[in-house]
DNA sequence: GCCGGTTTCGCAATCGTTTGCGGCCGGGGT
DNA sequence: ACCCCGGCCGCAAACGATTGCGAAACCGGC
């Protein structure tokens, strides 16, 4: 660890003051310097090396030019896009990402959030947990910028970036309904969670949109976003409902949970039964049947996210607005024209 | 951002001098004030709320108790246990973690390296992109502890923490063997990968010391990681040598694009030619067929580099070793027995 | 040559913590 | 009674940057 050049050194090496060197070095302040200086400035600067530390200013400035994202599970591949275009554009301005797992616990989140707070973070991006969660909301209180991403918390002040539920399980019913599918299931996600429980508010509603059958017994909840669950939920509302014809599963893992429960009744998924997923995650393409999925763009999701929380910590009064990102439909062989 | 008590508040509070207070909420330190005071800083400390502050404490340490991961590409869903398993084990200790990506350019490992130790990380965890990566190896030499993770560079020198590479294609290859094929081949990643390079060495060892057919002409490499490069690969490999009744791919995704490859050559992937993939992402136990396939233990992988780099940065003066970890071999229907 | 007004820059405080050094005080040994 | 020593704690100097304030230096105009 060679230790680097600091204002000192610069302001030794040329015969000013380190205070001098700064003001040279900070574009905002640079115009009280004569041109000439800085231009010695510039120069020793790069001859040396120099590399402000980041310490020293963000304690005198009081930002560390650093966000914390909380995930709540980093092994879920979903997180990843999203992290990624986050990165990405935080990264052009200058700021590091701190990354935690909140690992889906009440008390992660906030034990997370918490050790992003003490680090002083400029700003937290928080794919929340659960609809409630008591510490963003606190986190946010006191006066730090939070932004959420993909998933929402009730209370609406916060900005949000998410995919437009609403849209995406709409194309989902629509081209069910186009193929002449009159009784859809929905093998739902969890209701604790935001994406869960829009998906299911608007499947009803789309549904209903359609003049289609629109009946509570159509929905069954799988309490988890798995496949395991999403296979006895579809077995239960298959029990339930065994005429149904198609079915729009709350997210891709629980739509490979119905591929099973179908075959476990002996049909085959995609042919006899139609089914969508919900994300698009990768590899959905080779199953068999290939899965026609509502696509959200996660990449996208993260940059509007990061770019949300930007103008947040930039002061910018005006309030910053939640946005919800349009998902497109990917069809492929898993949905069907209705057999009569 | 409720401005949080500091050292001089407690100080104030009880009437002792900063330093005491310092002094007392240090555990190294702590024997040097007397129990009482100590007693009463750690009141007043918990009454006010109090947290150091990270960056004064950093400037004065000089360490930041954060290190940086760096990623080749966090789309990928290889690296999230990765990062989870590292993150579990270094958060344990009151790091935090920076995350970076590379996007696989020999520019970008440079930026995001540099970026990193501006921030001053402790420590810098890498999942090398190159066999040779001269940021890595020149971050090392100025005396920063890295550990590198799932690859590794030519420069034996760095701790790195892999998958046992040889052992996981041997248990393939043996478990062909076991399974009667004589004729096996592979389909190789990029050679500049160090898990390519490695894989690839392991199999001609492997079909060497299994008796088999040892061939060059039964390696064929795909110029990347990916569906459609593996793809092209297989078919190239089955031009040229039809009589394969088994293939070893150098991952799962070029496993998938194996599957492809014997299908657009009318034959059936597990029934006609046996497949192994390697990695054993999620979701390949539900692939048709399900995939057998090398599992790589990316969580434990992840834990061991953290720990690892925990006590290179405690500063053991004895040098941390790489550790190799076991893959295990999960056996599912894309191999079966040969055909005679 | 003096004066008012700009530039341009240095001084020093500050952010919150750690830490070497020294001072004070009390007790025990001679 | 004196000295010494050890326990306990305060003082102040760091760490490296930013920034309000004031002081030179310099300008032109009278």
């Amino acid at each position: 660890m060679t230790d680097r050049a600091t204002l000192k050194d610069i302001a030794r090496e040329i015969g000013v003051h380190a205070s001098t060197v700064s003001r040279a070095l900070n574009p905002r302040t640079a115009s009280v310097v004569k041109p000439q200086t800085q231009k010695r400035v510039l120069e020793a600067a790069r001859a040396l090396g120099y590399r402000p530390h980041p310490l020293a200013r963000g304690l005198r400035t009081n930002r560390t030019m650093s966000v914390g994202m909380v995930i709540p599970d980093i092994e879920n591949p979903l997180f990843g896009p999203i992290i990624a275009g986050a990165e990405a554009v935080l990264a052009q301005s200058g700021y590091s990402i701190l990354i935690g797992a909140s690992d889906y616990g009440e008390r992660g989140a906030e034990s997370v959030i918490g050790a992003m707070l003490d680090r002083r973070a400029d700003g937290l991006l928080v794919a929340a947990v659960s609809r409630r969660d008591p510490s963003v909301t606190a986190a946010a209180g006191r006066g730090v910028p939070v932004v959420l991403v993909n998933r929402t918390v009730d209370d609406e002040s916060l900005p949000a970036i998410v995919g437009d539920d609403r849209l995406g399980v709409g194309l989902a019913v629509r081209h069910l309904a186009e193929l002449g599918h009159r009784r859809i299931g929905h093998v739902a996600g969890p209701s604790w969670l935001s994406t869960g429980w829009g998906r299911r508010r608007a499947f009803s509603e789309w549904t209903e949109a359609e003049g289609l059958e629109a009946d509570p017994g159509l929905v069954e909840e799988a309490d988890w976003f798995q496949v395991e669950p999403g296979y006895r939920a579809c077995r239960a509302l298959l029990d339930r409902r065994p005429d149904l014809t198609a079915i729009v599963a709350g997210n891709d893992l629980l739509g490979l949970g119905c591929y099973r429960a179908i075959r476990a009744l002996g049909r085959e998924p995609g042919r006899d039964i139609s089914v969508t997923g919900y994300n698009d995650m990768p590899l959905l393409e080779m199953m068999q049947p290939a899965m026609t999925a509502v696509r959200v763009p996660y990449r996208e999701m993260g940059g509007a996210a990061g770019e949300a929380l930007l103008s947040l910590m930039a002061g910018g009064s005006r309030p910053v607005s939640s946005v919800r990102l349009r998902p497109t439909l990917e069809v492929r062989s898993s949905t069907a024209p209705a057999r009569p």
